[in-house]
DNA sequence: CTAATTTCATTTGTCAGACATTTAAAAGTC
DNA sequence: GACTTTTAAATGTCTGACAAATGAAATTAG
């Protein structure tokens, strides 16, 4: 393990750098305990609060854990898919909102994300799964739902949906990505009321699952984008209707 | 900004998901500078090292950038899709390698996403996106192409699949997926010698995608998912032949 | 001899203070 | 007015110290 002492960057970045290459090609493997921070600080010749630093970086990516105590220590961590599911939350989330990613767009991806989950679904749909949706949908009907309760099922129906396609690989990727647009998804149905139309949708989807039949859940899911859509296309010109829009500069 | 000041996890885990929590949230927009550290382990009232390394953790998330000098310090940092995809390869390349995931099953789940990318790129296709494919294709062609050069040209040209989708998000999502289930794919591929179906069913995708018929692209992926499987199951055999398998205990 | 207790060594977490380095603004000089 | 020097502010790094947790070894009581 070396590391260039003559670059711009800062050494605890560049250690952790040294470090994160070693996990990331399986040099260390799992569980495995790294040196102890005045090992590591001897090793590269910097001071322990240098150590410190980089592991630090290390520990936010959940690449390693620290016990204290006598066998304590940093340890190569097991990356489960739920730590990866929130990292990628963070991220997303971070991604939409400083990137002016418009509606339209974010909509497009996750109905494409979730309509690539539907074959693999509808064969693979257990009395399990379909009775989670079910649950979601009577939830979504009940009259006297608060919106952030009905928004809250709505993201619980479409990550049912995912799950069902049995795929953990595409689940990871498709809740995050879900939740992470769940705030976009917001400003659209908090605003508009009519709850009967998505409702209706998501009952069709269950029951082409239900059916095994992928063609017509994926029509269900088209006429939920479309609607959804349309929705937003509503909520924007009302907004600016009500509050005009500066000229272009 | 308070913190819990009784809490079983370090200091510095609790000030950084703090400041995390008001980057995330929008409190801090895009490139607002943060109170130095002096100031920040004032208000927090613990020493400049514990905040040192609270900020650490946001810099390894890229949440945060970090300058020198007069006027420096650290500002919340603008996440571009590069950025956003560089860290989802690392975690998701992590949780390939620690979750015992099949091959199957990250097959399975690359090749679900890629077609739900199918629709958008038979529409919206450019002469640019095609040549990209086109010039992958003929450089697989290549005889004498080594086999780590035949790798990074697949995954070009499937990230070229991918971006010509035209939808940023997507592209995100599916790029960082598709390069983290790579070194999977190369355990394939380097053993495999059948370098022409590959490029034969790249060529009738390309074909169908200038087409813009996008059910016939499918159907070609699906050939695609089908030859790969196929592969990956008879170099699995050969293994095992070579070096039998332990008895299960 | 066994079991409970104490001591001890190791390791991370935190703190305080110091110095080096970078950088831009302010002050000074021609 | 243009150029140079100084200065102040900020991050990057180092050193040494102490606190707290924790498992192992030594000790002691029964």
């Amino acid at each position: 393990m070396k590391i260039d002492r003559s670059q711009p960057t800062a050494l605890s970045a560049r250690i952790a750098k040294t470090l994160r290459d070693a996990i990331v090609s399986g040099a260390l493997v799992v569980d495995q305990r790294l040196p102890s921070e005045a090992e590591l600080a001897d090793t590269f010749a910097v001071s322990r609060a240098t150590i410190r630093e980089a592991l630090k970086r290390l520990a936010a990516q959940s690449l390693i854990r620290t016990e204290r105590g006598a066998l304590g220590g940093a340890f190569v961590r097991h990356l489960s898919y739920e730590d990866a599911r929130a990292q990628m939350v963070t991220t997303s989330t971070l991604l939409l909102s400083m990137n002016e990613v418009g509606f339209n767009t974010a909509c497009e991806a996750r109905f494409a994300l979730e309509r690539a989950c539907l074959p693999l679904a509808a064969a693979r749909r257990e009395p399990a799964h379909l009775a989670v949706l079910q649950r979601e949908i009577n939830r979504q009907a009940t009259p006297d739902l608060d919106d952030v309760a009905f928004c809250a099922s709505d993201v619980a129906f479409h990550r049912a949906l995912v799950d069902g396609a049995g795929n953990p690989v595409l689940s990871y990727q498709l809740a995050g990505a879900i939740e992470a647009m769940q705030p976009l998804m917001n400003m659209v149905t908090f605003t508009a009321r009519s709850r009967a139309e998505i409702v209706a949708l998501h009952s069709d989807v269950l029951t082409a699952l239900t059916a095994r039949d992928a063609t017509a859940a994926a029509g269900h899911l088209d006429r939920l984008e479309a609607y959804t859509k349309d929705l937003a296309e509503r909520v924007r010109t009302a907004r600016d209707k009500a509050k005009p829009p500066r000229v272009a500069s």
